[in-house]
DNA sequence: GTGGTCTAGACCACT
DNA sequence: GTGGTCTAGACCACG
């Protein structure tokens, strides 16, 4: 799995780093049950410190998404329930935020659905999304 | 208008109220060419710091929303022009957030859907947004 | 308020510190809305670094114990929703803990209740507790 | 006896066989003087290492629930004497910490005792346990 | 070998 | 001034 981090970005690197994780495992490319790489191992590999993996694993550990024992990290059986109230509260909170801004630029619906499109085609590269529209 | 802007919350304060000013706006309650209140009367208003609703200003002004001279900031025309490259990438990479997340967490699209309509339709209270579905 | 950390214990400060904090807001030294001090003002009082300081209100505000913004950390209003499942949850496994042990070691019911008659006594030396016997 | 092991949580193996092992003891499923599985059969009944079982046996051994001798290790008969002062101490502390989460998260006195009695009442399934209300 | 914890020191964003 | 982030290096617990 390739992991893409930008330095120089002002989102920090552990935020980048869970995103691409989550993006690998809607992907298909780190399956259920999967152990990631240690801590130290991704930090070498892409070139950040321990510290700032190890912060990005945690978080992901908290929103349930990985799970951590003494082994290490590896990817947590998704759950069937349906997601949380304030998981979901803050997903509308980010969706208002872009339909602002997109209205405010006029971007036209078409734009939209084509991108969510074309953002869901790639996700969707070798498994099923959840999303489907 | 009413600018709501929570003090305790962990986002700054200035970018509460540049998403509150777009959404009056969108919303039609702040017109085109209409002259916002003077930065010392809002600090006042709201109670914040004046530098703070100064980043405010400046940063919508930046990003052609408003416009500024002697006389204080106004809203800025809309551009007919289609909306900056830069400015659609952002837009398209906080998409691709929500949607991972969505499809992480089993939303399915028809939620989604609503969600955006639901929001849309509280947009478009007074006066027709540019997204339209 | 008094603070104490063992720092020879096996327990990580950061959890002592949770604790004294928590011990703080329930006897009412702590009161609702009081800003704390600084992360590295009590660090440089109680002799460690800020990191763990940080790490220590950084999880008493996930926990809603505290909230934080651009200011600092300060108490958050108690919420009057009951606790979550999960929070019950794991207090009834940590008292069925105790309770294995103080049954292994042939304690006493009296004796149970004694000690707890005690701690909420202690706690409620300046204010009423929300767990009355 | 059942023992549960759960490898995908993070509190250490040998913690959560201990706690299996008194919970056998004080539910009367192993009685005193039984001597237990060895060290390698438990080891890959429930398969885990033989090293982390050997933990196990030895801190209960130290804790004085268990004994050792050439043959193994058996459950050793419970104490009449009064519990060492540092286990009560123990004890105290995390009483402590549960009626301080149990404060601060407003849990009711008759919602404490509703558990322990539950709890009790599990525990007491085919023997008498030592601490009755 | 794994992560957990702690320390130390740096720079940045926000008000 | 506040916390947020990142780095670097150390020791410990677990298996």
């Amino acid at each position: 799995m390739i992991i893409a981090i930008d330095v120089g970005s002002s989102t920090p690197i552990y935020t980048q780093l869970m995103y691409q994780l989550k993006k690998g495992i809607v992907k298909g490319e780190l399956k259920q049950g999967e152990s990631l790489p240690s801590v130290r191992a991704l930090a070498g590999d892409i070139g950040v410190n321990m510290h700032t993996v190890n912060k990005a694993y945690n978080l992901l550990a908290e929103e349930g998404i990985l799970q951590k024992n003494q082994k290490g990290f590896f990817v947590h059986a998704p759950e069937s329930e349906s997601p949380d109230t304030q998981i979901q509260q803050q997903l509308k909170e980010k969706l208002e935020e872009i339909l602002i801004d997109a209205s405010i630029h006029q971007i036209r619906a078409e734009t939209l659905t084509q991108w969510t499109a074309d953002i869901l085609k790639e996700l969707k590269g070798e498994k099923d999304s959840h999303v489907d529209l």
